[in-house]
RNA sequence: GGGUUCUUAGCUCAGUUGGUUAGAGCGUCUGCUUGACGUGCAGAAGGUCAUAGGUUCGAAUCCUAUAGAACCCA
């Protein structure tokens, strides 16, 4: 861009068109490209593949912003950087869509089959599956694109075939009757994690049971009546005195016609409804449980869409669950069996992807055994392989690592990978490979595919698909995902690397808050309260976006954001937008040159360039320790404060100079550091930092902040006394603005300023007759006070603004009142803290030096305040 | 029922191993077309750090209990 044109564009950043344009530079100019390359080591992140059906929210915001922050700066900093995108065949998620989307059209999934079934999903897939991948763009994140990965890829594919043929022979994968989450919408088994329980308010019937050979009856209460036509026994605890005597005896089942027992189960609860319990083994995970235990019959009721059976009598047979319920209890009431019905709320387990209420259901599923992987993957965890970013998940991880059960991993879907088992058609042997049988003509491969996470917990070692690629960049080093998903994936992961890597697969897993609205809901499409990234970022930028959802995201704390919040972005973009245009502007008159920049050098340079250091090394740790948004404060706070609000104030002076020396070396110093501002702020808002680099100097082509040097930290330049010298300054302007402020002194009006002071720099002098206004500056040891003038006192001097006309001597008086109060207030407390014996004695000897020298200051401040009031006249 | 986390200014939140006068942004009030920025500048007001105990010379910070909120697992 022509520089000389800078001072024309508009006075406010408008990131349109700016983010747009380096997102294309970038991608032409293979920034983010990372090869193997063993001179230089690997920084690596795999993102946490996004669902295909997928669109972008707040949280992919969060999550994507922060792994582009790692990457950037690590980038930045000389590492071979590389972060591997891609998208997740999401199996359950994408059926249900296709499959609804087929119904639309008339299509029935069963009625044209598996491969034609598949076509469609891959139609769908290629239609929508990239949406998301284009949004992330809009986001500027620096992913690799070159590697983006698929997990349906011919590659992936094949990994997560063998991996189950491995663990298959090595005996950890088994086939049984168990009972599972069964989910009658995607007619499919789905795992625990999937099921979501969530308050349901339902109703509690109280059913008589008639005791055979007798007229008495035993009432049972249950929330699912018409699971009663699945009841094989009725339970009760064997220390209830209320039914002790019927233990053994039999009931007589209404409306079935089946006789069952009558048992006793400790699992019973007494105080529970009438401490009677109706026992339904295929539909109740405690019933089937009990009914194991007491040798029950297990009667399946239902169909794989939770309508009813043949093993129901006929009339209530085809029915949908809840219209089953409503026939039974209609009938039971007839009957007069029906005693209440009371209002009851319980959690119901819900499938997360049907939506509708789970049914536990027998079927034959696939089960990885989790006993072995689990235990080196907890120890991982625990013995700090594996660091958690907030630690305090290690103990959920724990709390579930060790409970673990085993993993259902077999979904009644098609899209997805299928199981590579094959089963005899005579012989019903079975046979598991990567490689169909040689005679498939005698053989049919098993209908089920694994479950999404059975392939996603590769993810961090394949979706690198060579042995070289593998080696180098594999341990990755950090995960950044929501703990939503610590079991369902981050476990997984580590079972998975470890088992089939040998080794973990991230050094460090940074777990992301959770984005709520300002009522403190989470974000969800149901309650259509998360805004659309993308009309943020058209109305914000994408920098103001990612700026600002990283203040606000504290580790391990949840976030209330609201669109309007992003304000805070956008106004910090635009305070480095007209810092750097001022610089810009005067670089249009004033030579700028590299040789000239160690030139008339005074306190002001010292200062800033010692609070650069202190901030550029607070940064790097705050980022070490991922504590993202102290690291983006300080930055903050340093651009906003201290150089711009100071800094580029007080330069001012020597901008505006007659000594061409004076003004180059100025100008030259400013933009170094700016330019270094640039570099610390890039991570964080890649945009703005990298059209404002390419406008300070001119760049070869292809070049990019992101690829330039990260400044270092020179601590030689950190200095505590010329930080204190600066104070100095930086007080007596501040003291002068308020009193202007307070006595109402419009700016218009010049002062003239007299200062008491021992020592007193001569450069000082300018800088305050600039930022203070005042035409005058005298600073004497022997000042004597003089009349009618407000006054403050700071360390190490007394400052008077003479007011002949202005000042109101009570005001002043009030004033002077007021700042003795405070000051008195400081010092009871401290000398409170040095008169206790006991403080002098077991404190620190530094923290009782420092109480000692804050007395001294106070008293002498104090002595001071009292003595200007006392004269004023 | 078990676990995890939280409660600091009107609002949203910082406050790292206990040791300044508890900070920031927004909002509020006062003033300002100061040669980068009103998406700005200067100044000010505003907090018994949920409550009650305890440990300590010293607690927003550590411990216990209580109240309230969120999430996870049963």
């Amino acid at each position: 861009m022509d520089q000389q044109n800078f001072a024309d564009i508009p006075k406010a950043y408008s990131p349109q068109n700016v983010e747009d344009k380096w997102y294309k530079y970038w991608l032409e100019n293979n920034v983010f490209h990372s090869e193997a390359d063993d001179s230089k080591n690997p920084y690596t992140i795999v993102i946490p593949p996004p669902n295909i059906t997928g669109v972008l929210h707040m949280g992919h915001i969060l999550n994507n912003t922060i792994q582009d922050i790692y990457i950037r700066l690590k980038r930045m900093q000389g590492f071979n950087a590389c972060w591997v995108p891609g998208t997740d065949h999401a199996s359950i998620a994408t059926e249900v869509k296709v499959i609804n989307d087929l119904a639309k059209r008339g299509i029935d999934k069963f009625e044209i089959g598996r491969e034609e079934f598949l076509k469609h999903c891959y139609a769908w897939k290629d239609k929508y599956g990239g949406i998301i991948i284009e949004q992330l763009k809009k986001l500027g994140v620096s992913c690799d694109w070159s590697r983006e990965r698929f997990t349906m890829d011919e590659h992936y594919y094949s990994k997560v075939v063998d991996s189950f043929v491995q663990l298959y022979k090595e005996g950890k994968i088994y086939r049984g009757y168990r009972m599972v989450n069964w989910c009658p919408v995607s007619k499919s088994a789905i795992s625990d994690e999937e099921v979501i329980p969530r308050e349901t308010k339902g109703s509690l019937w109280y059913i008589k049971y008639p005791v055979a050979g007798s007229d008495e009856f035993l009432i049972v209460a249950t929330t699912r009546p018409e699971t009663m036509l699945g009841d094989t026994g009725v339970a009760v605890n064997p220390e209830d005195e209320r039914y002790k005597n019927l233990i053994g005896k039999n009931i007589e089942l209404p409306l079935t016609g089946r006789v069952i027992p009558i048992f006793a189960d400790q699992y019973v609860d007494k105080e529970f409804g009438t401490g009677a319990v109706k026992v339904t083994p295929a539909h109740d995970f405690n019933d089937y449980d009990m009914a194991m235990r007491h040798n029950l019959e297990f009667i399946n009721i239902f169909n794989e869409d939770a309508t009813t059976n043949h093993n129901v009598p006929e009339e209530f047979r085809g029915l949908d669950r809840y219209e089953c319920r409503k026939k039974v209890v209609a009938r039971l009431e007839e009957f007069g069996l029906l005693v209440k019905t009371e209002d009851y709320t319980n959690n119901v387990g819900y499938s997360e992807r049907g939506g509708v209420p789970i049914e536990p259901y027998i079927s034959e599923q696939w089960f990885m055994k989790m006993d072995e992987l689990s235990k080196s993957a907890l120890d991982a965890v625990t013995e700090g392989q594996v660091r958690f970013h907030p630690s305090h998940w290690v103990k959920t991880y724990e709390h579930w690592m060790s409970n673990i059960k085993d993993w259902c991993i077999s979904r009644q879907l098609w899209w997805g990978h299928r199981i590579p088992v094959w089963y005899h058609k005579d012989t019903k042997e079975i046979y598991c490979n990567t490689l169909p049988p040689a005679d498939s003509e005698n053989w049919h491969q098993d209908e089920d595919v694994l479950d999404t996470w059975a392939s996603s917990w590769l993810w961090a070692h394949d979706v690198f698909t060579n042995e070289t690629d593998q080696k180098y960049y594999y341990p990755t080093d950090l995960l950044v995902t929501a703990p939503d998903i610590i079991f369902f994936w981050v476990a997984r992961m580590i079972m998975a690397g470890q088992h089939f890597m040998k080794d973990i697969p991230f050094r460090d897993v940074y777990f992301t808050s959770v984005i709520r609205d300002l009522q403190g809901r989470k974000m969800s499409k149901s309650l259509g309260n998360s805004p659309d990234p993308l009309d943020v970022i058209r109305d914000y930028g994408a920098d103001a976006m990612r700026f600002t959802i990283i203040y606000l995201a504290p580790l391990g704390q949840d976030i209330r954001f609201s669109v309007d919040k992003c304000e805070l972005g956008r106004n910090f973009a635009n305070k480095i937008w007209n810092a750097g245009r001022f610089l810009l502007m005067n670089a249009q008159t004033i030579k700028v040159d590299e040789n000239k920049k160690n030139l008339h050098r005074d306190v002001v340079d010292d200062w800033i360039d010692s609070r650069f250091t202190g901030v550029l090394n607070e940064y790097n740790k705050a980022l070490d320790r991922f504590e993202i948004n102290n690291s983006i404060k300080l930055v903050y706070s340093y651009v906003w404060n201290d150089f711009c609000d100071w800094y580029v104030e007080l330069i001012k002076n020597k901008l505006y100079s007659g000594d061409e020396d004076v003004k180059t070396a100025a100008l030259t110093r400013a933009l170094d550091l700016f330019e270094k501002l640039l570099q610390l702020v890039h991570p964080f808002m890649p945009f703005i930092t990298e059209e404002l680099w390419h406008l300070i100097k001119p760049r070869v082509d292809g070049a990019s902040i992101s690829l330039a040097a990260f400044p270092a930290a020179d601590n030689n330049l950190v200095s505590a006394k010329v930080e204190e010298r600066m104070n100095m300054l930086m007080d007596i302007i501040t003291a002068v603005r308020n009193i202007r402020g307070e006595m109402n002194i419009p700016p218009s009006r010049q002062i003239q300023l007299k200062l008491k002071a021992e020592e007193f720099p001569e450069e000082y002098i300018n800088y305050i007759k600039k930022l203070a206004k005042a035409e005058s500056v005298e600073a004497t040891p022997s000042l004597v006070k003089p009349d009618k003038s407000a006054s403050a006192v700071i360390a190490g001097c007394e400052l008077f603004i003479p007011l002949e006309g202005i000042i109101d001597l009570d005001e002043e008086r009030k004033r002077l009142q007021k700042e003795i109060q405070k000051m008195e207030g400081f010092l009871t407390g401290v000398e409170k803290k040095l008169s206790n014996e006991s403080f002098v004695k077991s404190a620190p000897a530094n923290i009782v030096e420092k109480e000692k020298e804050k007395r001294a200051d106070l008293t002498g401040k104090l002595e001071k305040l009292r003595d200007i009031l006392s004269k004023l006249s």
